[in-house]
Formats: structure tokens, sequence, C-alpha cells
DNA sequence: ATTATCTATAGATCTATAGATAATGC
DNA sequence: ATTATCTATAGATCTATAGATAATGC
């Protein structure tokens, strides 16, 4: 039963696809090679007719999941995105969400190839906040820095909130408390850069 | 070879803290019990006297982590310990820091009895960090939201800081960003309260 | 008599490979 | 002829349990 080359192309995507929503969900190693086929529609044994190994997988998939959310954010102000990020619909849907959320404590135990992928994904996220801000006014030297703290800030609210149990009163004002955190030093840095330009 | 309690009770407690290390470094996937329990001088079929299961010991060994890094912070103040915590001494070192860092992400994986570890030790950090900043002149309402969020841009920096290559430049540059901005939300709220407060 | 450990193993799962099959691409 | 998939399986590893052993605790 051999297929086309778009077809394999095809495969190949979906498979990659599928994988990046189960790595979010169930983390590198909680997701299987069979079962991943399974969902794919494949058989496991055509697994390595793509990829040489599941390192391989992982690191296409990991870079997939950063291009859809870096693409995410794209098009919108840093303060829709911070609103959208720390939000109770991203922290309970992982499997869609922000990869650093899900993956970035065990990218640390991962490949080079694979952590090289989060430095390059994060390094666009924070080009995207600088761009942002600069729209809003906020420039400089220290614009890069401040996106850096509002990433972290941002990350580090969902996976807390995340690691809480579920329905916790702790869970929903931690993200609460860094929304309204983030929001205040976009504004409060806005202000400072406003204040030193003489206004028209 | 039957053994004391005293030498039981010993046992056990060696393959909790073992067990500690080991989660933080490789996660709770990364461990096997037979490794967990080689290391500690034991053969793996000697486990089940001493844990239902391996999510029972998984709640055990990641109370103790959490014990440990609150009681490594209970004694200095705030700002030592920001330093202390979003440093390269504590990235390099995973497996005796705090498992908000190493293990926050697969938290969310894990059973309700685990979580509710992770709920409890949050709050022990938060309060710690509530107390060393009334010492500092921040009180009130605020003062607790702004623990929040140090915690969650203290844990996300160093989350971040370990997901990017080796030796890279971004991984100090998000440690460095992130400090210096904690560092400044404390004083310039310890400001906002002295200002408040009328000199004597 | 109880029980903490050890030996041995069950049964499941994991990554990866070998060889057969059958349809595309030359 | 090449090759994408499938079937089957190797070899390793995982959690968990059964039964034997031997020293403590009553």
């Amino acid at each position: 039963m051999r297929i086309t080359k778009e077809q394999k192309q095809e495969n190949h995507d979906r498979i990659v696809a599928i994988a990046s929503e189960m790595f979010r969900e169930h983390g590198y190693d909680g997701v299987g090679i069979a079962e991943l086929m399974e969902r794919a529609g494949l058989t496991h044994g055509g697994f390595y007719n793509h990829f040489r190994s599941k390192e391989d997988l992982i690191a296409q998939a990991t870079q997939l999941s950063f291009d859809e959310a870096s693409q995410r954010y794209a098009d919108i102000d840093a303060r829709a995105v911070i609103d959208f990020y720390i939000s109770r619909a991203h922290r309970d849907q992982p499997a869609i969400g922000c990869p650093v959320t899900t993956l970035g404590c065990e990218a640390a135990r991962q490949t080079d190839a694979t952590r090289a992928i989060f430095g390059n994904g994060i390094e666009v996220l924070l080009a995207n906040l600088v761009q942002d801000m600069a729209r809003n006014g906020i420039a400089g030297p220290g614009a890069r820095s401040q996106a850096i703290t509002i990433l972290a800030r941002a990350a580090g609210a969902v996976i807390l909130s995340r690691a809480c149990p579920d329905e916790s009163a702790l869970a929903d004002e931690i993200l609460e408390a860094c929304r309204l955190d983030c929001h205040d030093s976009i504004i409060s840095r806005s202000q400072e850069s406003t204040s030193r330009e003489p206004s028209p």
C-alpha cells in the first residue's frame, strides 16, 4: 500500500501536529510512539520512516508548538497578550497553549537540539512583546528587560496555577495577581516614557 | 535479615531523601524504582514495604522538597531570598533547588494528593515572603499579591533560563532581568508604604 | 509470630528494527 | 526500482507481586 509524496508529507505533518498537542498535555515522557501513531491512523512501525528517533520528533513538535504560540500573539497588543496568556482558559487548555508552560521544566532535561528550539522560541516571543511595547510608547534599553520579566511572570503564573489543586482559590488568585501586575508594569513604564517625551 | 524499627525508619527516610533529589533532577517519569532502591542500598522488591505505590513516594518526596526549600528561605530577608533563588547557582543545581522550578510543569499531571502538596508548599513560600516584606515595611492587602508576583517571576526566570542552551547569553540575561525587577518592585513598594506613614 | 528484606518473575509498556507487501515514480 | 506502510518482534525497562529467608519484638 504505497502512497504519494504528498500523502507522505501529510502523514508527517499530521504526526507532528498530534504529537505537539499530546506532548503538551502529557509531557515528553508521557507519550508513547504506538499510541501517537494510532491516533494518526498509522501503525507504530511506520514511525521510523518519518523520524530518526523520538528525540527527532520532540524537536519538530516543539518547534511547531512555538510557531503556533508566536503566531497567536503576533497580531494583538501587549495588554491583550497578557490577558490571553494569564487566563483560566489558557491554564485549562494546556494541549493548545504555550509550550513554556507545559514543557518548560522538562526542556532542561532534553537534548541540545530541543533546548536550542526553546531558546529561539523564547527569543521570538520576546521580540513580539518588545514590538508591541514600542507601539505603546515603551522603548529604549529597558524594553527588552521588561519583556523578559513579563514573560517570566506570565509563564510562572500559569505553571503555578496548574500545579495547585483543581478549583482551589489559590490557583485563580495567582493568575489575577500576576495579570494585574503585568498590566501595572506596562502602564507605569508607559508613563515613564511619555513623561520623558514632551507632549505636542 | 530482619532489621530494627529504627533501621526501617532510616531506610524509609533515606529512600525519600534520595528520591526527592532524583525526581528534581530527572523528573517524576525519569526515575525508576529499581535504580532508586539501588542507590539507597536496597533491592527494588523491598520498595513496597515502605510505599503503597510510586505515587505514594512521589507525594512524600515532593513534601520533603518543599520542606527543605521553605526552611532554606525562612531565616533570610526577601532581598536575599531573591538573590539566592534567581541565581546561576540555583539554576545549575536543580537536584537541590525549589521543586516548583523542576517539577512545576509535571505537577499539573499528577494526582490530587501531589497537587495538594504543591498548593500547600506554595502557600508556605508565600507566607515566608509576606513575613519578610512586613519586616521591610511592606504591608497591607497588596503584600500578598506582591509576594505572588515575585514567586511567579522567580520560578519563571529559573525555568526559562534552564530551558535555554547551556552557556547561552539569553539564559543569563533572563536571570539578571528578573532578579533586578524583583528588587525594584520591593523597593518601589517599600517607598510607597513609608510615604504613607509619617516619619517620626 | 511478626515482618523487613531479598530473589525471582509476571505482565505491561517502551523504543527501535527486520522483512514482507504493494503502489508510486522513474 | 524505489519506498511508505504494515506485521512481527527483539531487547530493554517499568510497576507491582509472590514466596522464601532470617532476625526482631512479643
